[in-house]
DNA sequence: GCGTTGACTATTG
DNA sequence: TCAATAGCCAACG
């Protein structure tokens, strides 16, 4: 199945990449998070990887989705095996530390939409 | 409307 | 921590 363009608007994408744009840098959400937020429901998380998959990550970068981990704040198998790699890069670079298992504290560096 | 697929989550061993 | 299983939701053909 080939995942819609990113520029398909009118669909629950548009939601989840607005709300993922609100993950402001140095924090990081989860699927669930974003989820919830743009379906209102966390259990639709699957749908959340799937829209950021349709996501062109090339040069401009219309939604930090590297700011999006799972629930155990770890960097989840991502379409590319150079993803994960970026990804962890980029939130390093904003602020955000990794532990040894490659994980990182939700509860310090986790995202709600409090602000 | 049905079957398949997916960057998930929770539970069990 | 890892592997396997079950449940969940949305989109595509």
């Amino acid at each position: 199945m080939a995942p819609p363009a990113a520029t398909s608007a009118d669909h629950l994408f548009e939601r989840i990449y607005a709300a993922v744009r609100r993950i402001p840098a140095g924090r990081v959400a989860t699927y669930g998070g974003i989820s919830a937020i743009a379906t209102g429901t966390p259990r639709a998380a699957r749908t959340v990887g799937w829209a950021l998959n349709a996501l062109p990550g090339s040069e401009a970068a219309p939604v930090p989705w590297w700011r999006v981990v799972n629930s155990q704040g770890r960097i989840s198998n991502t379409a590319s095996p150079t993803a994960a790699v970026d990804q962890r890069a980029l939130l390093e670079a904003e602020g955000v530390e990794f532990g040894l298992d490659g994980r990182t504290d939700l509860d310090r560096f986790g995202w709600s939409e409090e602000g």
